[in-house]
RNA sequence: CGGGGUAUAGCGCAGCCUGGUAGCGCAACUGCUUUGGGAGCAGUGGGUCGGGAGUUCGAAUCUCUCUACCCCGACCA
């Protein structure tokens, strides 16, 4: 491709509104342009970004025994309505009407749409397994859409949907395209991991994300750094303590702490570490309020704490009013000694003595409190996020915290869709069976911009070669000057297009530092650039994206030497 | 949906407080010079100042209202 011929809109100056990294240089490559939104046009560049994840992808899961269908956008609503979740999944899912008033939605994802096909199709346990996958636009409609690409509303995704008789082949299959992710993201060039996760509100049991690795991620994954452990922060079980509680070796005793509300002031104040604070807080709970009650230093996870049974889902803090009148003080003086309302405590603190807390009683705390004696045995729970240096729960080795951003889910499904809209197969003995389901998803097009968040330095992207827009920037020197420069030029361009290598061939009359500052820009990983200087000395100048240093490569090797470099 | 903010040329912004007919940098276009790291000089084009209403002799500027967008929160692949 010629640079004359192609719309290289790059931009010096970082648009206002754009957050984080790769939604600035997204934008200043010239690869995306906002409509409204959380809506984004595609130009040339990043569209050829886009298609190359999307090539391998598909090729993939073709290998992986998949098979591509395309299904509509648009859905009609009765399909919803079967499988229920018309009324469940709220306003993100966006709705319209047709002239003759038929409700429609477009689509967030297929699932209704595949097991009403399949239902159709499949008559026949003979037929199963199949798993069917379409690449396509996906419309959520996101409360805040923000970070460009990374949350838009419309955005391209590819999902899978796979269908069995049996548990174990669903797990079979479940196992290859856990096998095929890592192949797509080894493939894509990224670094990445699996992780154990919830399987939020799509249903079904076992699941799990794959993260792109980014500092910038907005997903906090915790994995062993001696085992195979790898999970979503939210998922990690923190199991209470083995050994026995020590005894206690303080009185309980009241003090008075004027001001001091936060675990912070009241460590500073009382000159005790928050781990030895406990803190209390209050949420709303089946019957009036609940008190969870964690170390001062740890955090609640709200997804588990969600889960309990005497909690109310999803987790909601008591109002300051509520916590006044059925406790009597307010938020930062409470404490568990006392409460006259269930009291959940977190596994961690299970072993905690003569620790400190609120006394229930405005400016007043408890120091030396203990289980047992000044309150009841704990009544305990699973309640905090995990933190690094926790032990693996597994057994093997300790966690360290990583961030991450999710470009792929996958889940068992089991039978909720198939068997509320009666997606059955005869069996052997020619009876009705429900089918149970997997569903695998990868967003396409956050990708690109995941790629961009881990691949980048201060002046632009740094692609990995697979999905990098070009693979070679070809940049002359003055060439408007130099009739023979252009011949060399042109000669090379021809002939590394001709073995298959995609070259960006800078032809514009411009200034070098503005070639070498868009080329870098748009992260082209290799660079060859040709000058009358080299000429001479029958040379030309090659620099990898990534590289330190420029080296050089005689002028009749230069074609050898970039297949060799590509390996082609 | 709650809180905060912004809206002036393609992009980044000033002007608004104190009303008097719109400006800067970048980008674009033309010419000349320059040419191995986002050049210099000269010139040119481009704006219903987000929409509507009001106050005023006069509104980008003051008032009201609507809309869009951004940030924080809850929510979520």
């Amino acid at each position: 491709m010629r640079v004359s011929q192609f719309l290289l809109s790059t931009l010096k100056e970082v648009p206002a509104d754009a957050e984080i990294i790769s939604h600035q240089l997204m934008l200043r490559a010239g690869m995306i342009r906002k409509l409204a939104a959380g809506l984004y046009t595609w130009l040339p560049l990043g569209l050829r970004v886009l298609r190359k994840i999307e090539t391998i992808v598909r090729d993939e899961m073709n290998q992986a025994g998949a098979l591509e269908v395309l299904m509509p956008a648009i859905q009609p609503a009765e399909l919803w309505q079967e499988s229920g979740r018309w009324e469940q999944y709220g306003p993100e899912l966006l709705r319209l009407s047709d002239r003759h008033n038929r409700e429609f939605c477009f689509g967030p994802t297929h699932e209704e749409i595949i097991t009403n096909l399949i239902r159709h199709e499949i008559r026949s346990y003979k037929q199963l397994p199949a798993n069917f996958y379409q690449i396509q636009t996906k419309f959520r409609d996101e409360i805040r859409p923000r970070f460009g690409i990374m949350r838009a509303r419309e955005f391209l995704m590819k999902d899978a949907y796979s269908f069995h008789l049996t548990q174990d082949s669903l797990q079979a299959t479940y196992d290859i395209m856990f096998k095929t992710y890592t192949n797509i993201f080894n493939r894509l060039g990224l670094k990445f991991r699996a992780v154990i996760a919830d399987s939020g509100n799509i249903g079904g049991n076992n699941s799990h994300e794959f993260h792109v690795l980014a500092d910038s991620g907005e997903d906090a994954i915790a994995y062993s750094t001696t085992g195979d452990y790898a999970a979503n922060v939210e998922m990690v079980p923190i199991l209470p303590p083995t050994k026995p509680r020590s005894q206690p070796t303080a009185n309980m005793v009241a003090i008075d702490t004027p001001n001091q509300h936060t675990i912070e002031e009241l460590s500073q104040f009382l000159q005790v570490e928050p781990a030895k604070c406990v803190k209390t807080l209050l949420v709303q709970g089946e019957a009036g309020l609940v008190a969870l009650v964690l170390r001062g230093d740890h955090t609640l996870n709200v997804i588990k704490a969600a889960k309990l049974p005497q909690v109310s889902s999803p987790v909601t803090f008591a109002e300051p009013a509520q916590i006044k009148d059925t406790i009597g003080c307010d938020i930062g003086s409470i404490g568990p000694v006392g409460l006259e309302i269930p009291v959940l405590v977190d596994n961690s603190i299970a072993n905690l003595i003569d620790f400190v807390c609120g006394a229930n009683k405005n400016d007043q705390h408890l120091t030396g409190v203990n289980w047992g004696r000044d309150l009841p045995e704990p009544q305990l729970a699973d309640l905090r996020n995990v933190e690094a240096g926790d032990p693996s729960p597994d057994g093997n080795g300790e966690l360290e915290i990583a961030r991450g951003i999710e470009v792929g889910h996958i889940f068992q499904l089991g039978d909720k869709y198939s068997r509320a809209m009666q997606a059955t197969v005869l069996d052997e003995n020619g009876k009705n069976v429900t089918m149970t389901m997997g569903c695998y998803g990868i967003g396409v097009s956050r990708l690109v911009a995941a790629a961009i968040e881990q691949n980048h330095d201060q002046i632009g992207i740094t692609w990995p070669q697979a999905i990098a827009p070009f693979t070679v920037a070809l940049l002359p020197i003055n060439m408007h000057k130099s009739q023979r420069l252009r011949q060399v030029a042109e000669g090379i361009y021809a002939k590394l297009t001709a073995v298959g290598i995609e070259v960006l061939f800078d032809d514009r009359k411009e200034r070098p530092g503005i070639m070498f500052a868009d080329m870098e820009l748009i992260g082209i990983p290799h660079r060859l650039v040709i000058g009358e200087r080299g000429l001479d000395n029958g040379e030309a100048e090659y620099k990898g994206r990534r590289d330190e240093k420029s080296q050089t490569v005689p002028l009749d090797d230069v074609i050898n030497f970039m297949q060799n470099k590509l390996k082609i």
